[in-house]
RNA sequence: GGGCGGUUAGCUCAGUUGGCUAGAGCGCCUGCCUUACAAGCAGGAAGUCACAGGUUCAAGUCCUGUACCGCCCA
């Protein structure tokens, strides 16, 4: 059967197997109540939106997950990675939308409400199941039948039941305030939806007409001149603000200034948020300001605050879409509409500040134009600059005291901060302060700390079809005599009462019986991070599910950094709020995944890679190997891009980095194929411990430090280390050497049995630490190595447990008592004696297939080992024949080396010319490493106060490199004569 | 404006509490189709550790400052 094999990894056929191996057992799975003795260990997938495929960034994501959980079901641990998507609402129905308008040429607002929303369903149905192709190809080891959707009914009873408590415990409450308003999408975005981004701009100064003249000083001063980035906002104005310690101020406080254009009469104030003016300043706003500011209530959040404190009018002079319109709140309008004003009208807000620009300075009231670059909020979805809106919304109060979790979680503030432990953002941040919920790397928590610190209320309503509709409705009737409800009392914007009525869930009945009565549900949906702060309790069937018992809270939650704010903190929030307890004890925070030359990967650079097309040009398991080497605590890694042509004639985006993980599942295939040719018939009853050779005790000292190493480094979540120590393990100690040692003595019948048992022990052992890294191509080994040598124990050594699968062999454990540094150290001076002759060979050209003589000097020592292992030496460096003993000269025509404290002569070789270049080199890196030892030595300081251990660490560092010079010397002396 | 990263070989990156001649992979050079593997084997060359100070017997590593690149927040 060996025969069968192919001398090229192929990842197809193996991944196909692995598969069918993997679904035969069901090993994904997760019953609450199995049989363990670790107890559970659980994470929940982030689960991707439905917007769009996976991409390289979800690879690494997802990669890392199923590397812990496949580590802790090889552990022992009731381990349960729960999938599923998240209905991502803005963003899909921003997509879908831009679909529908491509293809059928119609806007959302051409469809009824229930039939748009049957094109996102189809949409996300779609991407579900591509989503869920991708990880499966991937490798990840989800328990797929759980597999769940942030809208589907089990998250849709858990979004009810949430927001009836907060509704019910006085967190939830309806406010008019100035919002982040997109007006492409027409919804109001929460604080963490905006980016800022560089603006090249222009500070416009108007001059805005006193309606009386004042003197100052002498001067008659007929204007004052406000500065804006915003000219159009001034439709707005209620008011010009002028610090109070200006000295105009005295007299211009309490005066009124006619609005141009609108012809408003406005007052001037006096509020300390004003900058004074200071051209020499540093600070901007003194540098470009007036002194005077206008005050826009219904268009400033800065402007809001002081219309607060002065009790100033609200005039919205814009439409949802961010048109200048009289209709959504300009309350003055009957009384000031004029031609001027008319005009303005339905234009877009852009346009409009060109129109008003244009109207000052046809007015002779423009004063000046300045270049200004400052930030300004966009849209993370639709990339318009935000409009600050006034509108009714839905909000989550964060830092209200609730006395409802005064029992759970006492009262008073979190230490060194003004956060209530008894408000939702103390639920929070309370577990982090008392280190039960970790970061790593640490340093990321103090995202989550400040972050949480300077938290608002959360605005929860979305003007959107596609989502959880609110479960609110309002009329102008008190509710009387209706069951499972919680009601508030409110007012609409012409200021009757309203009431808001929350419905208990699962309550359809009283939902119609409201409606009859002529409530009104809110057509809203809630902000899609309210279904997905629930997440890792909704999914396990909260509130009535008694899996909550076994899998909650859950272990780590693996995810990148942007999304701590948005996600993370609203996760343990409501973790802590619904349940009494954090939902992950760890947040793993991994890198961002950027292209060659640092950028990010997107669609429009098309500097992006699918996961799926990495999967076909270098296999899922190479893929998965490269994305965890390269996972090291940095918050960025680079990723070279370069098309490349596929096998099916496909030219595609994929990264030659890729090549690292291919190699080395062709090493590990090739290996194992020339391995698994010489275990046939191997049989463990055969192993004596007190036969291994010292290559034996080696490489089971270098596979028990290997072992200590990488579940050392897994359980403290390095991904790069365990990589590379299994790297250098496997090849470069185990194949480069320890394989081709074993050669003859597969051939030796009285040693066969000693290395057949050693070669399959340790490629056992190897196979279980590479699996949860590259899960494929180890269990497709592993099936083939159970038929082979089905039973892989070193009877007396270590005798692990024999699996039908590698997904549920038990982890190697720790044999420390294996770690043996003087073999270690032996085998360091064979293999340096190895490589000084192939040095020697290489340089003198001499053929791999000439055969020459050796002969070895120096302390007793070394040369006791090196007599020991002297086949070792012949056999992987070409030698006939070799002796090592002290005193022994060097024969002349002999080539000449040092390693360690011995010299190595190769017999008959000699070109003087060569010799004395390579001695000649060689003598300097002995001079260039003496340097910094004598002068150490040399430094009193040194001798006296560094620990002793390091001053006799140098001392036999300068002894080994004296003695060399010396030797190296001699034979350059020898040359010459 | 506040905060957090980064700068080490041509490229992508490691480098633990300061302590052997600063490492790996890729690329490069030389020689090999050696019956596991040319996606491989053997060997080699290649670094002013961004810059300037400081602490120390000793700094890639700790401190201060500067420059450039990036991210987050306001």
């Amino acid at each position: 059967m060996t025969e069968q094999l192919s001398t090229v990894y192929d990842p197809r056929a193996i991944e196909k197997q692995a598969d069918e191996i993997w679904n035969r057992g069901r090993y994904f799975h997760a019953e609450p109540d199995a049989p363990t003795e670790k107890g559970a260990y659980t994470i929940v997938i982030p689960p991707p939106n439905v917007t769009a495929p996976l991409h390289l960034g979800h690879a690494l994501n997802n990669t890392l997950q199923d590397i812990l959980i496949r580590y802790h079901r090889m552990q022992g641990f009731n381990t349960l990675w729960m999938p599923g998507t998240d209905h991502a609402g803005i963003a899909t129905q921003t997509v879908v939308e831009k679909r529908l308008l491509a293809e059928q040429g119609k806007r959302r607002t051409d469809f009824k409400r229930d039939e748009f929303v049957a094109h996102v369903q189809a949409w996300k149905d779609e991407y579900e199941a591509r989503i869920i192709r991708q990880l499966k190809t991937m490798g990840c080891s989800c328990d797929w039948p759980r597999t769940r959707f942030t809208m589907d009914e089990v998250c849709v009873r858990a979004v009810r039941e949430t927001f009836f408590r907060l509704f019910r415990d006085g967190l939830i409450y309806r406010g008019k305030r100035l919002v982040n308003w997109d007006p492409a999408t027409q919804t109001v975005l929460a604080d963490d939806e905006v980016e800022h981004e560089t603006v090249q701009g222009h500070f416009w100064y108007l001059r805005y007409p006193l309606v009386q003249p004042v003197d100052i000083n002498g001067q008659t001063i007929e204007h004052v001149t406000v500065a804006t980035t915003r000219p159009e906002t001034m439709l707005g104005d209620t008011a010009v603000a002028m610090n109070p310690a200006d000295p105009r101020a005295i007299s211009l406080v309490g005066k009124m200034v006619r609005l141009p254009i609108v012809g408003r009469l406005i007052p001037i104030i006096a509020d300390e948020h004003v900058v004074l003016p200071d051209p020499n300043s540093e600070d901007e706003k003194a540098r470009y300001g007036t002194g005077f500011l206008k005050v826009t209530p219904a268009h400033d959040p800065y402007d809001w605050e002081i219309g607060q404190r002065h009790n100033l009018p609200v005039i919205n002079v814009m439409a949802p879409d961010g048109s200048i319109s009289e209709r959504y709140g300009w309350e003055d309008w009957d009384e000031i509409a004029n031609p001027d004003v008319e005009n303005l009208l339905g234009m877009d807000r852009f346009e409009a500040r060109e129109a008003i620009v244009e109207w000052f300075r046809t007015e002779r009231l423009l004063a000046e134009i300045r270049e200004y670059t400052h930030e300004v909020g966009h849209s993370y979805r639709s990339h318009v600059p935000i409009e600050p809106y006034l509108s009714d919304q839905w909000y989550i109060a964060v830092k209200k005291l609730n006395k409802y979790l005064v029992d759970k979680f006492g009262s008073g503030l979190i230490e060194g901060t003004d956060v209530p432990v008894n408000s939702l953002a103390g639920l929070a941040l309370k577990p982090l302060v008392d280190g039960r919920l970790k970061f790593t790397p640490e340093r990321y928590s103090k995202t989550y700390q400040t972050w949480l610190e300077n938290l608002r209320d959360w605005p929860i309503s979305r003007q959107l079809w596609w989502g959880h509709q609110i479960p609110i409705w309002s009329g102008s009737n008190k509710p009387k005599g209706i069951p499972q409800i919680s009601w508030q009392e409110g007012s609409n914007e012409k200021g009757e009462t309203i009431y808001y009525i929350c419905v208990h869930p699962n309550c359809e009945i009283i939902e119609r019986r409201l409606e009859d009565e002529g409530y009104k549900r809110d057509p809203d949906v809630l902000d899609t991070w309210f279904s997905s702060a629930l997440w890792p309790f909704s999914t396990l069937g909260w509130p009535d599910s008694s899996e909550l018992k076994a899998f909650y809270p859950g272990d780590v939650l693996c995810t990148a950094r942007e999304i701590i704010t948005l996600w993370v903190s609203r996760m343990v929030m409501m973790g802590q709020y619904c349940i009494g307890d954090i939902p992950f004890r760890d947040v793993y925070i991994h890198a961002m995944i950027q292209d060659g030359q640092g950028r990010k990967m997107s669609k429009s650079l098309g500097n992006g890679i699918d996961p799926l097309v990495a999967i076909d040009s270098h296999g899922a398991d190479a893929m998965r190997f490269t994305l965890a080497a390269m996972t090291t605590d940095t918050q960025d890694v680079r990723m070279p891009v370069e098309p490349m042509e596929l096998p099916d004639g496909r030219t595609v985006n994929t990264s030659p980095k890729f090549d690292n993980g291919r190699n080395f599942c062709n090493k590990l295939w090739n290996a194992s194929r020339f391995a698994m040719m010489n275990l046939e018939g191997t049989d463990p009853d055969q192993f004596d411990p007190d036969r291994m050779k010292t290559v034996d005790h080696w490489i089971l000292s270098r596979l028990a430090a290997t072992i200590r190493e990488v579940t050392d480094a897994i359980e403290q979540y390095k991904f790069n280390e365990p990589i590379n120590a299994l790297y250098r393990f496997f090849w470069n100690d185990f194949c480069d050497w320890y394989l081709e040692w074993a050669k003859p003595r597969m051939r030796d019948e009285k040693d066969k049995p000693i290395a057949q048992n050693i070669l399959a022990f340790v490629l056992d052992q190897t196979l279980r630490m590479l699996h949860p890294f590259i899960p494929f191509i180890t269990e497709g080994i592993f099936s083939k190595l159970n038929e082979i040598a089905p039973v892989r124990t070193l009877r007396g050594v270590c005798e692990p447990a024999s699996t039908e699968a590698l997904i549920i062999a038990p982890w190697p454990i720790r044999i420390e008592e294996r770690i043996n540094p003087q073999i270690e150290k032996e085998m360091e001076l064979v293999q340096g004696v190895i490589r000084q002759i192939r040095e020697i060979r290489n340089q003198y050209t001499i053929s791999p297939k000439n055969q020459l003589t050796a002969s070895v000097t120096g302390s007793e020592q070394s040369c006791t080992v090196l007599q020991a292992d002297m086949d070792l030496i012949c056999q992987l460096a070409g030698l006939d024949q070799c002796t090592a003993a002290p005193g022994l000269d060097k024969p002349k025509n002999a080539a000449a080396a040092v390693v360690e404290d011995v010299q190595v002569f190769v017999h008959d070789v000699i070109d003087p010319q060569a010799e004395r270049e390579r001695l000649e080199k060689r003598k300097q890196q002995i001079e260039s490493a003496l340097i910094p030892v004598q002068g150490k030595l040399r430094n009193e300081n040194f001798v006296n106060r560094a620990k002793p251990e390091v001053v006799e660490q140098a001392r036999e560092k300068f002894k080994e490199l004296s003695e060399q010079l010396q030797a190296v010397e001699t034979h350059l002396a020898e040359l010459e004569s």
